[in-house]
DNA sequence: TTATTTATGATAGTAATACTATTATTTAAA
DNA sequence: TTTAAATAATAGTATTACTATCATAAATAA
């Protein structure tokens, strides 16, 4: 059942194997842990996901999650990293042609301002499901007391390499500026606040009437092209 | 036992009452609540934070606590709540006789990104732990499937009223500017983001070596500069 | 002062959560 | 074909997030 593996075209995202118990990427109960995970944290949030409802939602038992996943707090960092990891694959690719770093910018924003369409590329993953994820839970996934810890193993690599990506593309516009890490990191976590903000709490944006992303993304042009080209 | 209210010189920070169900202000057992709250979610973290771990630091039931707050998500909206309150006091009192505009743009960006100080005015709340808890509890406040319902009982009103203030005092730079909302939320999670990170996952900011707050001080400053003053 | 309300303390109990463990059964690899 | 590995089925435990009850202490009103 299913199509052998040489007859799809996938992109497959490199993760950090100290997340997972048994790879999900492995088997089909493994891809149902994730396709599942994404649509119960998206429909119910991360507080109220827990592995029994996973289990009943997949069909399997709880026990067969925890083979998977030592808790919920991994696999949120799993689904959240592999998110990242796919961003940066999708930046590199609708960048990949362009030379000038202003427009490679603009379009980098725009990437991590928009949500994304689901990708056919990724066979088990909805990409526009997980985009909401990463806006309303995806901070939970170093906001916690571990988050030392969790770093040591390399949880968060996918998002700081991104945020590196990003730099250097602040650099490139200007190799002068002071700030590039601290910037690329506020670009992203700001874009998706200011969506949180516009869908859930309009007064704290400017952009209450049509919540429309194209005006958290001309906002974030103008904050960041003001700083780097001043 | 305790000095008689007159002798005191208290700052009374008004609480909306449908987050508690007997106001924790009104007696011992309720300051102790708030008190200890504070500092063991200081300690724990939020998740880790249960009622009757605070039952026992205070030395009551948890039937006692359960008395005061409906569940520890309300508890945590309270203090947040409650630190929000205070720091529009502070913003008012520290800038009354600041007439420039800048100048009082660049003393919020300053309180809103420093470690504060405990303040002896406020008896049983110590505010340099609870500057501590927003940065790493915050956002936990908001980010749930409840924000709406939460929004509509006004929860958030003190964070709501205190980018108002800055989105103010933003205009007050720049009349011309299109997003003093946007930016004054922007400015405050992006103080305690960067915050976070230095201290976390410093590889995300530009702040690795020395861990000074007024390095995030300087890079808003120039954001935000940058960007009103275009 | 006594009566009465109100807050607290002590204790119990329940449903759900976050796991761990055991055994049987199925599926896949050697 | 044997053997190993993955899964299903079931049970069980400690903790969490509550609700309920009743006795007692403290504050307040008659």
């Amino acid at each position: 059942m299913g199509t052998p593996a040489f007859m799809k075209l996938e992109v497959q995202i490199k993760m950090n194997a100290s997340l997972y118990l048994r790879d999900p990427e492995q088997s089909e109960l493994g891809k149902n842990i994730i396709k599942f995970s994404i649509e119960l944290i998206h429909k119910h949030g991360f507080e109220a996901f827990t592995f029994k409802k996973l289990a009943e939602a997949i069909g399997t038992t709880e026990a067969g999650v925890y083979r998977y996943f030592e808790n919920k707090h991994k696999l949120l960092v799993y689904i959240i990293s592999w998110y990242w990891g796919w961003l940066e694959f999708q930046i590199g690719y609708q960048t990949k042609n362009v030379t000038n770093p202003v427009s490679k910018l603009k379009k980098v924003i725009t990437i991590l301002a928009t949500t994304v369409e689901d990708d056919i590329m990724t066979g088990y993953v909805d990409e526009s499901l997980l985009h909401q994820i990463l806006i309303s839970e995806g901070s939970k996934a170093y906001l916690t007391k571990q988050v030392s810890q969790d770093n040591k193993q390399e949880y968060f690599k996918p998002y700081k390499d991104l945020c590196n990506t990003v730099g250097i593309i602040i650099l490139e516009c200007n190799s002068k500026y002071k700030y590039p890490h601290s910037l690329a990191s506020s670009i992203i976590e700001v874009a998706h606040l200011q969506n949180f903000f516009m869908h859930n709490l309009p007064s704290l944006t400017d952009f209450s009437k049509s919540k429309n992303e194209d005006q958290i993304i001309i906002f974030l042009n103008d904050l960041v092209f003001s700083s780097i080209e001043k």
